[in-house]
This record gives C-alpha cells, structure tokens and sequence, in this order.
DNA sequence: CATTTTAAT
DNA sequence: CTGCATTAAAATG
C-alpha cells in the first residue's frame, strides 16, 4: 500500500500508531486503489487528501475505531496462523488436495459468459444531454458522489466518495444531481440489445449485466470476442453509451475480465485450464469480486496477496481451527481455481428475500421527532411491500448513531403484515427499548426492513393446492450443489446482491434496486383487495391461503372468504390436488411445507443451501 | 442448537 | 459520508 513517511516513529507505540493511521488512510481510501487499476493518479497524495478532509469527522472517528477492531482482530489470526506453524499438517494438507481436485474436476470450459459494464453509467448518460461536459470534471450525487465521469477520476474522485471530500480532491467538481428516471430508461435501451445476444441475461445492477452467449455464438460459428464486439458497437450506435466487457469461461471471471480494458474495451480470457490458472495466479485478491479490504488486509497479513497464494496457504485455511470460516475457505479455494457460475438467472426468476428502507435526517434525541421518523419509514415501507407484493413475519429495526455506530433490533410477528399502521405499531416498542436501553441515544438514521417474506402475488390457488405454496417456485432451486451444478461459492452466492450493492472497482455506481424496480414494476398495481384487510389488529389474523392477505380470524367470516377466493376463479386447478380443503381448521388448511408448529416458515432456505456443500467440507 | 445481531460486501 | 439487499460469522441464551 502506499506508505507516508512518518516524521520520526521514536517509541513502539507511536511506530503502531502509525502504521494504524497508515491502514486507516488506506481504508478510507475506499476501493479506488486495488480495485479499479487506476494509475497516473498519485494515490498517496490523494489519501493523505482524503484523510486530512476527513479528519475529526463523527465519521472519520468511527472508521478509525473500526480499523483499530480489525487490527485487533488481524492479530488473533496472526498467534493463531504462528500456533499452527508449529503443528504437524500434513493431513489437513492432503484433505486440502482432496477438496482442491474435487472441485477442480467440476470445471466447466463448455461456456462463454460475458460481464457486461457501462462506462460510468450515469455520468455518461448525463453527458449525453449536455455535450459541453465532456471535457469538465463532474459527478452524479448529492452528498455522495454515486459516479463520476473519467475526467474527475484523474482528481482521485471515485464513487461512494463524499461530496466535500471530492471537492478537495478537485475544487472545480461538477455535481449533477441524480435522475433514476433517466438512467433507468436509458439502461432499457441498452438491455434491448442483450436480449438479442442471450435473451435469459442476468442483469447485476442497473448498468451491469451478465450474458451466457455460448448458444449466440455456436448457432451463427461467430468467434465469442467477435460477438462482443458487435454488440458493444450495436450498444454504442442505438444508445451512444460504451461499455466494457468481460469474456470468460464463468460469471467470476467474466467480472475481472470486464475491468481490465476499461473504459469501452474487451477482454477475453481464453477457456483454458492453464490459461485460467496463470492468469489467477498473479491476480491480486481484491480483484475478485467478493474481497473487500478488510478481507483483502486479513489475507495479506498472513501472506495471501494474488489467488495464487491461496494454494500456497491452503494448510493454513482448512484446519480444524481455521483462520477462516467453511464459506470463506471454499470462496478462497475456488478463486484460486478461477472457478464460477457458468448460468445466469434473469431477474424475473429471482425472490428476494427482504424489503427494506431506511433514511437519513438531521440527527436528533427528540423522541418525538424519532416516532415521527419512524412512522414515514413504516408508511415507505408499507408502499414497498405492495410493490413487492409481499408481506413479512419478521420485522428490523435499523438505527444509526450520532457516532455512527449502527444497530439493528427485530421481532418476529404473529402474522406477516405489510400496513404501514401494523409496521409502526410492531416497531413502536422496539424503538422504545432502545430509546430506554441507550439513555440519551441520539439518532442520524432510522430504517425498517420486512424479512421471511410472504407473497401476496394475485389470488392463484395453484399456489394453495399445488406442491408448493407460491412463492417457492424459483426460489427452492438455488443451491448448487458443489460437484454437478455450478460453483456460487459461499461468499458470492447469489451472485446479483452483492454487485449490485458494491460501490467497487471505482467505476460507476451503486446502482439502486429502487431504479431497477421501475423497470419492472411499471404500473403501481394496488388491487383493492388490499383495502378491506387494512383495518384488522395486529393480534390476530389468518392468512388466506388462496390470496395470501391476511382475514380476521373469525371462522364464519374466514369460510366465507375463502368461498369467494375459491369461486372466483379455478377449483378445476385445484382438483388435482389431494390437499383437501378442510373447513373445520382453516388455520391448518395448508400444504404440509408450511405446516410448522408456531407457523414459522420452513428451514428450507437457510438449512439448503449449505447441505450439498457441508458434507464435502467434512475435513476430517 | 436456534435465534439475534453485527459486519462485510 | 447514501441506501438497499444478501450473506457469513459472532454473540446470545
């Protein structure tokens, strides 16, 4: 990393102190330096910049508090990694190997998975409708810089940065406040044009997109690197927007590849195992997407720096007390191989898991103040949640210090609930605790989010009758299993969050699902079967298990609901189905998946995913 | 061991 | 010095 020279480090304690500073320039530094290649910018200029703005900061102190915790923490790994130096490991040594082949014998080289990456997205489509910025340096964002174009990159400006941190950085910053509409319609466009190289493309984020054009290129015998470039120039010509792109034999490698000629230019590593391996060997670890500094720092302080280091380690990892978790080991293992998804799941196959939205605001203690804040999250929430289309059973509290410091509390409800009156009377009374727990607890954020999500998605009684209830229909596939299916190791699993939500390689943005919901959810449908359920009490309901929404729990009343539910439309779907409809225990009238005691959801999702995977990391 | 909370990305 | 979502690991009981 880039090292300021102290004036002179005289004590042991101040020589610490400084290497602490030094890692905390580093941290604040944010993903500029490692992730994106960025040369010609003179990084140690720009941290000493960065952290001289910050300093002092509520900010700044609470960073410096984490990077001190993860010093700490570093050190643990550190005795731990000597202790072990000591021991006989060979064994472990030889199950490493094992697992090593193992998962070296999935590889899949049959494929051509492309990452496809805007060029500073919003930046650029700024750009369009105001030509004369081209040679200016400017930024999309408000307090945040959530892109900036290349001209303010050469200033050290990176996305995710502070706005008065850039500022410093360029005095001259441009800042344009963000339009989603726009970005949103012009990522439309764009989208148009992948459909035609791989019609089930996965997009990642707004202006990120992953493609298997493996069918593409076979039907037309067309060179993959040849298709990409047609498509960057059909991008470039119907939508004036550039692009860089990744060619690669998974989704992992794709991502790196993509970063390597950009902007507006294309990398293609070759389906090759010795290819794929050289290329890994030397590939720093934070280029891979899941490794964020502070993995990155805890690697490197045990020796780790390019992928493959990994293997030189790997005794180390796989221990019965490893340095790392099973997930991260198996991460680590199949970033060493260069190994990856080599499927894509379009967006409309995905469930999520959790609805969620939280806000910023000038700090307070006024509890008053707070419950107001409280009730405009609820009320957001509530419009997310019929967006959505769903309801949840478990409710978090998120809040936000003065410090900075950041806490969450949840409760699990008697029945899911999506009304914003239902969500701020359940979280009413977290707040309360904490306002009681933490005396004179001074808020700058509050937000809600609903998880063990229920869909509410219209009436389909398949979904009471059928084998499965309705929102399981794509989401029970997930996990893959290590040695058939594709690689989506532990850390990555899922791959789509995760990019999305990376502020990384110093490109672009972070894009916001809330764009990427625009797209999809045009209309803002609110059926008005949700009208005659918004007044019940939160204590007790049933879930009707034909529409899903929530009935006072009156059995006549319930009956007769479900009556018309069923009526409306198809008993003949329902008639292929053993599960009777049982009058007498509505409560009960559900298929034997969801039949737990206390109507908790069943393990499925977080017992499933790992089973495939547990039993293959059994080191003995 | 299951559930909750935190932290990382 | 954002906001949203997911996952892994640590803490808790």
């Amino acid at each position: 990393m880039s090292h300021i020279e102290p004036v002179v480090p005289e004590t042991v304690e101040s020589k610490d102190d400084d290497r602490q500073q030094n890692t905390l320039k580093y941290h604040l530094l944010g993903p500029s330096l490692t992730k994106a290649g960025q040369d010609s910018v003179d990084q140690v200029k720009v941290s000493e910049i960065i952290y001289n703005a910050s300093k002092g900061s509520k900010y700044f102190n609470r960073e410096e508090v984490r990077d001190k915790v993860l010093t700490q923490k570093i050190e643990q790994i550190l005795q731990k990694k000597r202790h072990l130096e000591v021991l006989d490991l060979t064994r472990e040594l030889r199950a490493a190997d094992q697992f090593i082949a193992q998962l070296d014998a999935s590889r899949d080289l049959t494929q051509y998975l492309v990452h496809v990456d805007c060029d500073a997205f919003y930046a650029a489509v700024e750009q369009l409708d105001r030509p004369e910025l081209e040679d200016l340096p400017f930024a999309v964002g408000d307090g945040v810089l959530t892109t900036c174009n290349y001209v303010a990159r050469t200033f050290g400006c990176r996305s995710g940065m502070a706005a008065f941190v850039a500022k410093r950085l360029c005095p001259n910053l441009l800042l344009i406040p963000p339009n989603f509409d726009k970005y949103a319609a012009k990522a439309r466009e764009v989208r148009k044009v992948f459909v035609r190289y791989d019609p089930r493309f996965e997009s990642a984020s707004i202006d990120e997109a992953y493609l298997n054009i493996t069918e593409y290129c076979t039907e037309r015998d067309i060179a993959p690197e040849r298709a990409v470039q047609q498509m960057r120039d059909e991008i470039y010509s119907e939508t004036k927007i550039t692009v860089s792109a990744g060619i690669a034999a998974n989704t992992r490698l794709a991502k790196i590849c993509s970063n390597i000629n950009k902007p507006n230019g294309q990398f293609a590593l070759a389906n090759d195992r010795n290819a794929i391996m050289a290329f890994m060997r030397k590939l720093p670890t934070r280029k891979v997407n899941g490794v964020g500094r502070v993995l990155e720092r805890e690697l490197q302080e045990i020796g780790i720096n390019t992928c493959g280091d990994i293997n030189t380690h790997r005794h180390l990892l796989m221990n019965r007390r490893p340095l790392f978790g099973d997930k991260t080991y198996e991460f680590l293992v199949t970033s060493y191989l260069g190994l990856g998804r080599t499927e894509v799941q379009p967006v409309e196959e995905y469930e999520r898991k959790s609805v969620g939205t939280e806000n910023t605001f000038q700090e307070t203690a006024d509890p008053t103040h707070l419950r107001e804040k409280l009730r405009l999250a609820a009320e957001e929430l509530e419009k997310d949640l019929r967006r959505a289309e769903c309801k949840g059973r478990t409710l978090v509290l998120k809040v936000k210090l003065d410090t900075f410091e950041v806490l969450t509390r949840q409760v699990v409800m008697p029945r899911a609930i999506y009304a914003a009156e239902d969500l701020y009377s359940c979280s009413l009374p977290i707040l309360a605790k904490l306002e009681q727990d933490i005396p004179g607890m001074k808020l700058r954020l509050m937000g809600l989010r609903c998880t063990h999500l229920v869909s509410t998605k219209k009436p389909d009684p398949r979904a009471f009758f059928g084998p499965r209830p309705v929102r399981a229909a794509s989401g029970d596939k997930m996990p893959d299993n290590l040695l058939t299916g594709p690689i989506t190791p532990g850390h990555t699993i899922q791959a789509r969050t995760p990019e999305r939500v990376l502020v990384d390689d110093g490109q672009d943005d972070a894009s916001s699902p809330k764009v990427e919901r625009l797209q999809t959810t045009e209309r803002d449908d609110t059926p008005n079967t949700f009208k005659e359920t918004s007044v019940q009490q939160p204590a007790e309901w049933w879930d009707c298990p034909i529409c899903c929404l929530p009935q006072l729990t009156d059995e006549r009343l319930f009956n007769n609901h479900i009556d018309t539910c069923l009526s409306r439309q198809t008993i003949r779907d329902a008639i292929q189905r053993d599960y009777a409809y049982n009058p007498a225990s509505p409560s009960r009238a559900e298929p034997p998946p969801k039949r737990l005691k206390n109507g908790e959801r069943r393990k499925g999702r977080t017992g499933r995913p790992n089973d495939p995977k547990q039993k293959k990391l059994a080191f003995t």
